[in-house]
RNA sequence: GCGGACGUGGUGGAACAGGUAGACACACAGGACUUAAAAUCCUGAGGGGGAAACCCCGUGAGGGUUCGAGUCCCUCCGUCCGCACCA
C-alpha cells in the first residue's frame, strides 16, 4: 500500500520542463499525419488567470493532446488580445504606459498558463500590440482600401462629451457613458468602416454548412444578418402638399400583399422630405429635434411613446391616384434601415396599428384567417399579423398571402412613376457595415494621411509600421493621438506638402478578426504565409465563451472572405471554423461586506449549511452578505487565483474539477467540496497506479493464453471504458468521460483483491489504460503514473490506445423483460439467441407468468439485445 | 413583442437512435481502521407500503401517438439566453 502522498506542484514542475525541453508541443508544417488545428479564443491580458479562465483553455487541452496520441499533426497555439481600453484606462488611473501594464500583465498571465501544463507552441506566441503584428493588420487595412472593402463615411456615433470619445453601443448604459456617466450625445463623425454587408448572403448562406456549430450561434447569426425579401415602392405626392422639389416618396415594405390596408405613410425624422418640410414648419423641426435628443439607446426605445407628426404631405396610393394618405414623422422610423419611409397598415401590424388608434387613422382588415367570415372579421386590439387570405383588398381579394405578394410586385414592376417602375424587388439586411474607428491610443493606428491637396493617401507600405508614439499622455480625457504635439504631422506622400495622419486608431475586434492566421506562420514577413495556411486553416475546432456568438465570430468570417479577395487566402476558403464550441463559465458565489465591498473568496470564512450558512470577513471577523452565484470575473471579486489554486492542489486538480459533473456547454459552480473531489481523486489515481504496480504483472510480461472469469470482466470492463471515453473526448462531452474514468477506477480497485488466472496481467493492462485515458485531462499525474508503472518513456510520446473489439461485445446479455410495458424481470441469455429463443425463455421467467396470472399471451415484442415486452 | 434553449433524487448530472430512469460524483447515514482525528476503505440510499418476497407511484403540469415515452406530437406553467420600434 502507498502511504505518501502525491505531491502535484513538484512533480507538475518537473514534467512540464521536460516537455518543454523536449519541445514535444512544437507544431511544423507537412508530413504525413493528418493536421488538425485546435484553438481556444485567446485571452485579453487584463492582470491575472482565474480559475475562471482556466476552463476553456482546460478543454481544448484536452483535445489537442488526444488529438496528438491519435496520430495528428496538431497545431495548439497561444497568443494575447492585448490593445484596448482597459490598458488606457490603468494609464489614466495609475499613470503607467499601457505598453507597460499590457506586457506586464503578459509575463504574469504566461507564467500561469504555462503551470497549467497546457501543450501550447510557445514558439508561435504574440501580443496583437506587437508591432510585428499590427504591421500586417495595417498591410492588410491597405488592400481592403484598394479593393473597396475599406471606406469612410459619415454616420452617427455614440459621443461621451466627458471622455471625449466614440462609445460602442454596450457601453452605453441608460443613455450614459459606462466610464464618464455623462449623458451621451449622438453625433454625426466621419468614420471608417468594413463593408461586410458585401458578403451578406454569402455570411448568411454559409452558415448552413457549419454543421458542427451550435445550432444556437448560427440562429443567432441569421437574426443578426436579417435578411428580409420585400419590395421598394415609390410614392408620388400630392402637388401642392410638398415641399419645393419633392415629388415621390420612396418607401421599403415586406407585405406589399397588404397595400390595401394603408392608411398612412411614416417617415423617420432624419429622412430628406422631413427635414426639407421641416425648414419651413417650426413645430415639424422642433418634433424632430425631440425626437433625436432622446436617442436610440436600447432603454429610451422601450419608454419612448410612438409618436407622430403629420407633415400636411399627401402621398398618392399607388393603386389609385384619389386616394391621398397622409405623411407622418415619427419618432420610430429608423433612417438607416431601408428607406427610412414605411407605409402604415394598422391591421396588419401592431406597430402600426398602436399609432392608428392613437391618431384615429382609419383600420382597414386586409388579411383573415383561412376559415374566418369577411362578413364579421374585425381588428380589435390585435392586428392580425399571419397569413391568410385577403379581403377588402379589390383585386387581390381571395388571394392567399404570397400570391398576392406576387401579384402586387407585378404590377407595380410594369406601372411607371416618370420613367422608372413604380416597385422593383428589393433584399434588405439588418446588418450594418462594421464601424472600425476608435478614438484611443492603444489600438492598431489606421495607415492613412489626410492631405488637403492630394485627399486620403494610404502609407506607403515600405513606411509600414505606423507606430504608436511611445510619449502619448495620459492625463486628460480625449484622444492621445489627436493631442500628441507631432506624431500626426507628416508630409503627404504624393505631394510632400504638410499633411496629417490618421489618428484614429481600430476597434480591437479587427485584431481578434485574423489571429488563427496569423498563428500558422506568426514569424512570416508577409501577414500570411499561403503554404501554412492552406496548409493548416480552417480551425478545426474552435473552443470560446457564448458571448462572441455574434460579433467576433461574424468578423473572422468576414476578414476569411475579405482576405480571400484581397489575395491573402485562398478563395475556397470559405470558413475560418470547421467546428466551434461554446462552453461554459465557471461561477461562484459573491461575498460583500455590509458597506458594499466585494470581497475575494479567499478572504471570507462560509461556515454552515443550506440557510443558515454564515460568512464572515476572516481580516476583520464581520459579517459578509453572501450574494448570489456569478460568472466569476475581476468586478466582483468571486475569483480564485490560479496561482493560489495551484500551488494548493495542482493544475491537474483543477483541469479535472473544471472538466466534471458539468457538462461543458453549460456553466459549473465552484466549490470547495468540488475541488476536494477532484483533489481526493489525484491522490486515489496515484495510489492505485502504485497498487497496479505492486500487485501487477512486470511491464513487458507475455500475454496469458487464458484469462479466468474475473480477469476476462476486469478486461472487458477497460476496453469498454476506453472505448467511450475515446468518443467521448472526441464528442467533447467531458464530464461523461469523467465518470466513466470514474467507474473504471472503481472497477479496478475491486478487482485488486482477485487472484484468477491472467488477473496480474490483466491488472497492468487496466492500470496502463487508465493512465493513458486520464493523460488528456491530467498530464502531469499520468506522466507520473506511467513512470511508477516501470516505463521510462514519455506518456506523451504513446499512441492513443485503441479498444480490442472482441472486449467491446459480451457473449451473453441482459435484458430487461416487460409485461405490458412494465419491468417485471430480466434475462439472461446468449447474445446471439434468436427471438423465438429469447421468447421463449421470457415466458418461462416466473416473474412474468406471476404478473400475467392466468390470461392468455396476446403478442410479444422481442427486440434482440435490447427488450422483450409481454402484452396480456 | 419576435426567436431559441432548458425543466430528471438533497445537489451537479447520466441515459447511443423510442427499449431496465437515476450511471458517475458531491452531500448524507451506518460500519471498519485509529488512543483520537485526518486520510483511507466497506455498506446503504428516488418516494411510499411491507419483516421479507414483492407491490404501488415517479423525469415541471395535463393530454396524445406507441407493445413501450425522460426521449416524439399538442396545450399550459416555470427558468434562462439572444434580438428588439427592422417596416
Amino acid at each position: 500500500m502507498a502511504s505518501e502522498r502525491y505531491n502535484a506542484p513538484v512533480r507538475e514542475k518537473h514534467w512540464q520542463a521536460v516537455w518543454a525541453e523536449r519541445q514535444v508541443f512544437r507544431a511544423k508544417d507537412g508530413g504525413k499525419r493528418p493536421k488538425s488545428y485546435v484553438l481556444e479564443m485567446f485571452p485579453y491580458p487584463s492582470g491575472r488567470i482565474h480559475v475562471g479562465h482556466s476552463r476553456n483553455y482546460t478543454m481544448g487541452d484536452v483535445l489537442a493532446r488526444y488529438k496528438r496520441a491519435k496520430g495528428f499533426n496538431v497545431l495548439h497555439p497561444m497568443g494575447w488580445d492585448a490593445f484596448g481600453m482597459p490598458a488606457e484606462n490603468a494609464a489614466m488611473e495609475k499613470r503607467v504606459h499601457p505598453a507597460k501594464w499590457t506586457y506586464e500583465n503578459i509575463d504574469v498571465m504566461r507564467a500561469q498558463l504555462r503551470s497549467m501544463g497546457l501543450s501550447i507552441d510557445w514558439d508561435r506566441e504574440f501580443a496583437t500590440c506587437d508591432p510585428g503584428y499590427y504591421k500586417h493588420q495595417q498591410k492588410l487595412f491597405l488592400d481592403f482600401l484598394k479593393k473597396g472593402l475599406a471606406y469612410r463615411k459619415s454616420s452617427k456615433v455614440n459621443w461621451d462629451p466627458v471622455d471625449m470619445t466614440v462609445l460602442a453601443n454596450e457601453q452605453v448604459i441608460d443613455g450614459r457613458g459606462w466610464r464618464s456617466g455623462a449623458p451621451v450625445e449622438q453625433r454625426d463623425l466621419t468614420q471608417w468602416f468594413f463593408r461586410i454587408t458585401k458578403f451578406s448572403d454569402d455570411l448568411l448562406d454559409t452558415l448552413s454548412i457549419l454543421d458542427k456549430w451550435p445550432e444556437k450561434v448560427r440562429l443567432m447569426q441569421a437574426n443578426w444578418i436579417g435578411r428580409s425579401e420585400g419590395l421598394l415602392v415609390r410614392w408620388a405626392l400630392v402637388p401642392g402638399t410638398a415641399p419645393k422639389g419633392s415629388k415621390e416618396l420612396e418607401i421599403y415594405t415586406t407585405r406589399p400583399d397588404t397595400l390595401f390596408g394603408a392608411s398612412f405613410m411614416a417617415i423617420a425624422p432624419d429622412h430628406p422630405l422631413a427635414k426639407a418640410a421641416a425648414k419651413d414648419n417650426v413645430e415639424l423641426a422642433a418634433f424632430c429635434a425631440e425626437c433625436r435628443r432622446s436617442g436610440t439607446s436600447v432603454a429610451a426605445l422601450e419608454s419612448a411613446e410612438k409618436m407622430g407628426f403629420d407633415t400636411g404631405i399627401r402621398a398618392v396610393h399607388p393603386f389609385d391616384p384619389n386616394w391621398h394618405l397622409p405623411v407622418y414623422v415619427t419618432n420610430f422610423i429608423l433612417m438607416d434601415y431601408g428607406t427610412g419611409a414605411i407605409f402604415g397598415c394598422p391591421s396588419g401590424d401592431q406597430r402600426d396599428l398602436e399609432f392608428a388608434r392613437k391618431y384615429k387613422l382609419p383600420v382597414i382588415p386586409v388579411v383573415m384567417p383561412k376559415d374566418a367570415d369577411p362578413a364579421t372579421f374585425t381588428i380589435g386590439e390585435t392586428a392580425y399579423t399571419e397569413d391568410g387570405v385577403m379581403i377588402n383588398s379589390r383585386f387581390l381579394d381571395g388571394l392567399d398571402t404570397k400570391a398576392a405578394f406576387e401579384a402586387v410586385a407585378e404590377r407595380l414592376e410594369k406601372e411607371k412613376l416618370g420613367r422608372k417602375p413604380v416597385a422593383k424587388r428589393k433584399v434588405n439586411y439588418r446588418l450594418r457595415d462594421w464601424g472600425i474607428s476608435r478614438q484611443r491610443y492603444w489600438g492598431c493606428p489606421i495607415p492613412v494621411i489626410h492631405c488637403e491637396a492630394c485627399g486620403i493617401v494610404p502609407v506607403p507600405e515600405s513606411d509600414l509600421p505606423v507606430l504608436l508614439p511611445d510619449d502619448a499622455t495620459f492625463d486628460v480625457p480625449g484622444n492621445p493621438l489627436e493631442r500628441h504635439p507631432t506624431w500626426k504631422h507628416v508630409p503627404c506622400p504624393q505631394c510632400g506638402k504638410p499633411a496629417r495622419r490618421e489618428t484614429d486608431t481600430m476597434d480591437t475586434f479587427v485584431d481578434s478578426s485574423w489571429y488563427f492566421v496569423r498563428f500558422t506562420a506568426p514569424h512570416a514577413d508577409t501577414p500570411v504565409n499561403a503554404k501554412s495556411a492552406n496548409y493548416w486553416l480552417p480551425v478545426d475546432q474552435y473552443i470560446g465563451g457564448i458571448e462572441h456568438a455574434i460579433l467576433h465570430l461574424l468578423y473572422s468570417r468576414f476578414f476569411t472572405r475579405a482576405m480571400g479577395a484581397t489575395g491573402h487566402l485562398k478563395k475556397s476558403l470559405k470558413e475560418p471554423f470547421a467546428a466551434l464550441f461554446t462552453q461554459g463559465m465557471v461561477t461562484h458565489e459573491t461575498y460583500r461586506t455590509r458597506n458594499g465591498q466585494w470581497l475575494l473568496p479567499a478572504e471570507v470564512q462560509v461556515e454552515g449549511e443550506g440557510e443558515h450558512r454564515k460568512a464572515v470577513q476572516i481580516a476583520s471577523g464581520q459579517p459578509v452578505l453572501i450574494g448570489p452565484v456569478e460568472k466569476m470575473s475581476k468586478s466582483k471579486k468571486n475569483i480564485v487565483d490560479l496561482d493560489d489554486f495551484i500551488s494548493q492542489f495542482g493544475a491537474d486538480t483543477a483541469r479535472w474539477f473544471v472538466l466534471s459533473d458539468s457538462p461543458p456547454e453549460r456553466d459549473v459552480i465552484y466549490t470547495d467540496v468540488g475541488v476536494q473531489g477532484a483533489r481526493r481523486f489525484v491522490q486515489r489515481v496515484w495510489r492505485l497506479a502504485e497498487d497496479c504496480a505492486e500487485k501487477g504483472a512486470p511491464s513487458g510480461a507475455p500475454r496469458p493464453a487464458v484469462f479466468g472469469p474475473q480477469a476476462e470482466a476486469l478486461r472487458r470492463a477497460v476496453h469498454k471504458a476506453l472505448n467511450g471515453v475515446s468518443h467521448n473526448i472526441e464528442g467533447l462531452r467531458f464530464n461523461v468521460a469523467v465518470a466513466q474514468i470514474y467507474e473504471l477506477a472503481n472497477t479496478l480497485q475491486a478487482a485488486l483483491g482477485g487472484d484468477d488466472e491472467g488477473m496480474p496481467w490483466a491488472i497492468r493492462e487496466a492500470a496502463e489504460l487508465l493512465v493513458q485515458m486520464i493523460g488528456p485531462m491530467m498530464p502531469h499525474l499520468a506522466e507520473d503514473c506511467w513512470a511508477r508503472l516501470g516505463y521510462n518513456t514519455l506518456l506523451v510520446d504513446q499512441p492513443w490506445p485503441e479498444p480490442e473489439a472482441a472486449l467491446l461485445v459480451d457473449d451473453t446479455i441482459t435484458i430487461a423483460v416487460q409485461v405490458n410495458g412494465k419491468r417485471r424481470g430480466e434475462l439472461t441469455i446468449a447474445r446471439t439467441a434468436s427471438k423465438d429463443e429469447i421468447e421463449a425463455a421470457a415466458l418461462q421467467l416466473e416473474p412474468v407468468v406471476r404478473a400475467m396470472a392466468d390470461r392468455p399471451v396476446k403478442k410479444v415484442i422481442v427486440v434482440p439485445q435490447r427488450i422483450v415486452n409481454v402484452v396480456g
